[in-house]
RNA sequence: CGCGGAGUGGAGCAGUUCGGUAGCUCGUCGGGCUCAUAACCCGAAGGUCGUAGGUUCAAAUCCUGCCUCCGCAACCA
């Protein structure tokens, strides 16, 4: 038999889970269940990450350690994935023993193998934090993202990883081979981050202690890279004992995640698989982000995302089909209320669930739920026939391209074909006329063995309601396997129906987003409460006036202004500052046009040394105060001051 | 000239590799049917395929310029 390994990436819990981890989870979980019904020996992996700084912090806050807080979110990601029947076959925990101890294994692996040598890991310092932050962490004013104090430069001892080697079969592994779905973000990563040299990786920290501490210099702990993608090999026995299938499912066949962790999985990991000799995963497939309501998903409407209420209300099955029917690879896709619902009645309420509901009430109805033998085939069966016994090769073929979305529209064609089928054969009309009896048991045969077929290939995608299907169109266990779904006459010619609750109710759509609006409303009393509650940043330490004198103030006028080309916050304004003008470029785009600042007159630093901001030059900086809601409002001294006007 | 992606009827998308009747889902309008969850089926309206040029008998598709949007990178001096 053959194997097929998939993996979930492991979830970060620095918070509760939510319907953007069930995104990837789902369709994992879709096509591990896909493999198992085809006969393959499947290993679905999921599981959490969770060292790290940030979970240090969160646990600070809290007043527990960090153990009991993941232990705490961890309970949460698994209670969500029952709830979405996720049938994963291991649950790997960055915290368990046998990772710890391998990935101490696999450190020392790299190290004794030169590809990790100690050096100094250059960042912005912040001493009272005894924190290092890399240029892109550091907060609006370029200061400590904690406690919003200035850095210095800085260096810490640390252990690098070196990525040199491997560009070259790194570049020919996205390129050249299809590793990366979609492939279209292969150029992206090469000119990206290969061909202006890949930079050794900062492997190790020493600034926090809640991770995997390095045998050999134990003040060392792990950082994220080897640590957390290494779980994909540590939870089948990657140089450890516990577990011993790694002979038996390495490498992995896909590694699914989403857009924002491509890189390391493009990059990192293949490289420290090269690095350890071992064989490169097989495919590496990603897909983009839920939007909610044409954004991105934001913590305010956090909760109603939550799965467990949308769960509630339309049923795990209804979520996942609606998720995977969006799903494209590489594409974001949207999640609004209004498009789920939409979904869910056209597709499962009016489309499979009116399907199953009318075949089934005619069985009863004409022939008391059990068909009689007899058989009179017409011409308009074949087309039926023919697309149901078709089906089964077109929904492989997506499965294994990873198009769970088209795999969804190719069984829902089956559908439509088979509404379309009940008009073309009017069995009610067969129905009334004695004589006609024969010809309407081979409609309704036929439509049943379409519905089964139907709901055996869909039942990967919707594992908890199919079975409530074949309950009522009389199909056994045996009917709807793989095998089966391949073939068309599996149903006994005898079969009997058992008329059922609706297994697709439609929803009231102006109502359900009413109702979920009001949810919406009752979960964010915050948003009103965040202005009056505004608490300035913690005050600078103290400085003496010679300090503040060193900062020429002075009033300049902006004669003119327009964005930097290629930035997104840049504006380059021409002062007269009383001394001839000057450039000054202001990352405040976001909050101003060119035209709200032409004519008025703004407060400058005029003796700040001039630095280039996305290759254009800036001769000082305006004054701008922080707003509550994040934004930038210009200082705006009294527009009669003459420029040059000094300011202390 | 930093890198890449995308612009197709009201909305969301396919089609572009290897030029040749512009298609799907939802929505709208009209009709049909009554087995079914006011579901189902048929039909219609609606697009100069971002824009300007070029190649060609023929361009959504190939080439060139331009515009707009989105990622990544850069970046709030």
């Amino acid at each position: 038999m053959s194997k097929f390994y998939i993996t979930t990436p492991i979830y970060y819990p620095s918070g509760d889970p939510h319907i953007g981890h069930c995104y990837t989870t789902v369709a994992c979980d879709s096509i591990a269940r896909y493999k198992r019904m085809q006969g393959f020996d499947v290993m679905f992996l999921t599981g959490t990450d969770e060292h790290g700084q940030k979970i240090e912090e969160k646990a600070k806050e809290q007043g527990i350690t960090p153990k009991e807080y993941v232990d705490d979110k961890v309970a949460g990601f698994k209670k969500l994935w029952e709830y979405m029947n996720i049938s994963y076959d291991r649950y790997i925990r960055t915290t368990d023993d046998y990772h710890v101890e391998a990935v101490q294994k696999i450190f020392k692996e790299l190290y004794d193998r030169g590809y990790i040598y100690k050096g100094s890991y250059k960042g912005k310092y912040c001493t009272p934090c005894e924190s290092f932050w890399t240029e892109s962490q550091l907060d609006e004013k370029g200061c400590c993202p904690e406690c919003h104090r200035p850095v210095k430069e800085a260096e810490e001892e640390a252990y690098f990883f070196k990525m040199s080697p491997f560009a070259d079969r790194i570049e020919k592994l996205l390129t050249e081979t299809d590793y990366l779905r979609p492939k279209t973000r292969a150029v992206e990563l090469v000119n990206n981050f290969i061909k202006p040299g890949l930079e050794d990786l900062c492997v190790s920290r020493t600034s926090f202690t809640w991770g995997i501490p390095v045998t050999f210099d134990p003040k060392h702990v792990v950082y994220v890279w080897v640590d957390a993608l290494s779980n994909y090999a540590t939870a089948l026995g990657f140089m450890n004992d516990h577990y011993s299938d790694y002979d038996k499912y390495w490498p992995a066949d896909v590694h699914m995640v989403a857009k924002d962790i491509m890189r390391f999985h493009a990059i990192i990991w293949p490289a420290i698989l090269m690095a350890l000799d071992q064989p490169l995963p097989k495919h590496l497939a990603v897909h983009g982000w839920i939007t909610f309501n044409g954004q991105k998903m934001s913590k305010s409407l956090g909760n109603v995302v939550d799965p467990f209420v949308l769960g509630e209300r339309y049923g795990a099955d209804a979520i996942r089909y609606h998720i995977l029917r969006e799903m494209a690879l590489g594409a974001d896709s949207s999640f609004s209320n209004e498009i789920m619902i939409n979904r869910i009645n056209s597709d499962l309420a009016n489309g499979l669930g009116n399907l199953v509901s009318r075949t089934v009430a005619m069985a009863d109805k004409y022939f008391g739920g059990t068909l009689p033998t007899d058989r009179d085939e017409g011409d308009v069966d074949k087309e039926l026939i023919a697309a149901v016994e078709g089906l089964r090769a077109k929904v492989d073929v997506c499965v294994d391209e990873t198009r769970l979305k088209n795999a969804l529209e190719e069984i829902f064609t089956v559908v439509d074909r088979s509404n379309k089928y009940i008009d073309e054969t009017e069995p009610w009309k067969l129905g009334k006329d004695e004589s006609k009896k024969v010809r309407l048991a081979s409609v309704l045969y036929n439509l049943l063995e379409a519905i089964r077929v139907i709901s055996a290939l869909l039942a990967p995608f919707m594992p908890t309601d199919m079975p409530k299907v074949w309950e009522q169109i009389g199909a056994k266990a045996e009917d709807v396997t793989y095998e089966a779904a391949g073939r068309f006459g599996v149903l006994p010619a005898d079969v009997t129906v058992h008329k059922g609750a609706i297994i697709f109710p439609r929803i009231d759509v102006d109502k359900e987003i009413e109702e979920l609006n009001a949810i919406i409303k009752n979960n964010e009393p915050k948003e009103e409460a965040a202005e009056p509650d505004f608490t300035p940043d913690e005050l600078a330490a103290q400085i003496t006036i010679d300090d503040f004198a060193k900062a020429d103030l002075r009033v300049a006028l902006v004669k003119s202004a327009e964005k930097v080309k290629k930035s997104k916050k840049l504006l380059c304004l021409q002062l007269d500052d009383g001394f001839g003008g000057r450039q000054v470029v202001s990352g405040i785009a976001p909050w101003y046009a060119p035209e709200d600042l032409v004519g008025k007159k703004v407060i400058i630093v005029a003796n700040l040394a001039p630095a280039k901001l996305c290759g254009v030059e800036s001769q000082g900086m305006i004054l701008a105060a922080d707003t509550p809601d994040g934004g930038a409002a210009v200082v705006f001294p009294d527009q009669s001051l003459p420029c040059g006007s000094k300011i202390r």
